[in-house]
DNA sequence: CCGCCGCAATCGGTGCTACCGATCGTTGCA
DNA sequence: TGCAACGATCGGTAGCACCGATTGCGGCGG
């Protein structure tokens, strides 16, 4: 358009010629050969409709125009070495910002123990966290809102993908004196379906305890909490019991109303996983982040390697 | 060097793709084929080493870093258009600063008439006026701490061009009752050497006065003035007579103590011309200027016109 | 569910031009 | 007067920007 021709390389060899007051030297330093260099400054100022330079055989100097031009020129190739130094920093990997979504039942457990480690590992990484349920989530990285999300497997969508993370086991957490507490073995198909309680819709957790116990029978309203402390609080209150992700149970388990125990089904709990637009270039980036958070799985967890997941068999 | 391989083109096929999101769009806005749009912006990434752009069938997004780069970039094509922009400015034929000298018995009497007709003519034209003796200004137009100079002319330097302006005849001003005022006519043969008065030595105008008068006689120390102004009040306390350009004569003449008069040779005077590096780019410019001036010779003066007069030709 | 459309990527071919080595012309110096 | 330095110029070459055509992929309408 309007730069007719105009060349950062050319604007290089006068900026050369202009401080070394000689087209050889200027060459040499520009690593050409000095007729390219006589050639291209004449292109230039061809271009340019000015004559830079004043050329005696002893003698090369800037005419006055010559003089203001270069010093816009060094402006362009300063603000170029900027973009220049901007896109090395870019380079880096998992450096610069990025906006990751979290299910609200997994962050508040395992993000605060996560930040250290990848402050420690890449610390020109700016994180910028949301919490949200998993269909939000899904949707915010589908548009671009988010980069990435941690939530749970599988997460069908044929426009992302995933990598699995680690296997979070589902506690059971029941009042002290709740029978379930008393009984040696407890598995799945002990759980009264009438007397577990519940997240909101939404909530991904809420669909996999269901489906963990069987069909949906038509729970009572009351029995739904907003929220993963929410549940706990009614647990304790003794309104009833429920799955608990691991981490969610950590460090609780002596509050004295509450008894939480493991399960002995072994399927019983949920793959925590790392997706993105598969279309979005930061691909490798995301598996390398992906890699340390299996490598740094929490205790307790089962941690997943292997090839990421592709989006249409998340 | 450190920019390697970047190009202002291909910064802004970025920014284009960046602005539209749309390859094939963008290709048409920059006049190129979609084909050769893609190609440029892979090979874009590739030297700076980051994807700037997610590219879905349906959506072309700039990555987070890609957008940060894209504004860098509009950044450096913003100071390459302020280049361009200034060369246009500067590509005016006789604008912007130009350092002129002038001889001291010529610019007092010549410049103060001319300032008006060229601002006129070149409103962009930014004079710095310099006054001198001739050998003076020939240094400094030689070391280009001078753009040109208006002095008489022949400047004998094989390194610099000159181009005749106008033809400034001497007149003779002498008390107002000496004896010379009162002859019918009056030429050069009729002056008495030894009661001419001079300038001090580095004046053109001494040295030719004193050509004009035949060789030089010793004349009393005394006799010789630092200025026009000082030598003319020299004639009027009386102490000689002396040539003097017609410039400098005019609207002076009825001051009742000096008397001014024509001489009858019409040989007697000078070439006022205006002289440049040969090597000076804006040839072309000084010799418009010359033409204006010589087409705005002062009332009296003989204008001069045709071809400039080359160095060693001067 | 299929075929069409829109779009970016890719491919093969072409012409421009940046580049080189060699040479020329000028200038200043020994 | 010959020599050295320097920028301009020239002929030839190779790289690469560009083009038109095609492919491949995803979305949309029938």
């Amino acid at each position: 358009m309007t730069l007719a021709g105009l060349s950062l390389r050319d604007l290089e060899y006068a900026v050369a010629v202009g401080r070394l007051r000689h087209f050889g030297r200027a060459a040499e330093q520009c690593g050409v050969s000095q007729s390219a260099l006589s050639e291209q400054i004449r292109k230039l100022e061809a271009i340019l409709g000015v004559a830079l330079f004043e050329r005696t055989r002893r003698r090369v100097e800037p005419t006055p125009r010559g003089a203001l031009l270069l010093r816009r020129a060094e402006a362009v190739l300063a603000e170029a070495r900027f973009l220049i130094a901007a896109a090395q920093h870019a380079a880096e990997p998992l450096s610069g910002e990025l906006r990751l979504g979290v299910i609200a039942t997994l962050g508040p457990y395992y993000l605060p123990g996560l930040l250290g480690a990848l402050r420690a590992r890449f610390p020109r990484l700016q994180l910028r966290l949301t919490e949200a349920r998993t269909a939000e989530l899904l949707q915010q990285v589908r548009r671009g809102e988010l980069d990435a999300a941690l939530l749970a497997l599988p997460a069908d969508d044929a426009e992302l993908s995933a990598q699995a993370l680690f296997f979070e086991p589902f506690h059971l957490v029941c009042p002290a004196q709740h029978v379930l507490s008393q009984m040696a073995r407890v598995t799945l198909a002990d759980l009264d379906r009438d007397g577990m309680l519940l997240l909101e819709e939404g909530h991904c957790l809420r669909d996999q305890a269901l489906a963990l116990c069987g069909t949906a029978a038509a729970g009572s309203p009351a029995r739904f909490a907003s929220s993963l402390e929410m549940l706990r609080n009614m647990i304790a209150a003794g309104e009833g019991f429920s799955l608990l992700p691991l981490l969610a149970t950590a460090g609780r388990a002596a509050d004295g109303l509450t008894h939480c125990r493991k399960l002995d089904d072994p399927a019983a709990g949920r793959t925590i996983g790392l997706c993105w637009r598969r279309s979005d270039p930061r691909g490798e980036e995301f598996r390398t982040l992906a890699a340390l958070l299996a490598a740094e799985a929490p205790a307790g967890t089962r941690r997943c390697h292997g090839a990421a997941v592709g989006g249409d068999a998340v």
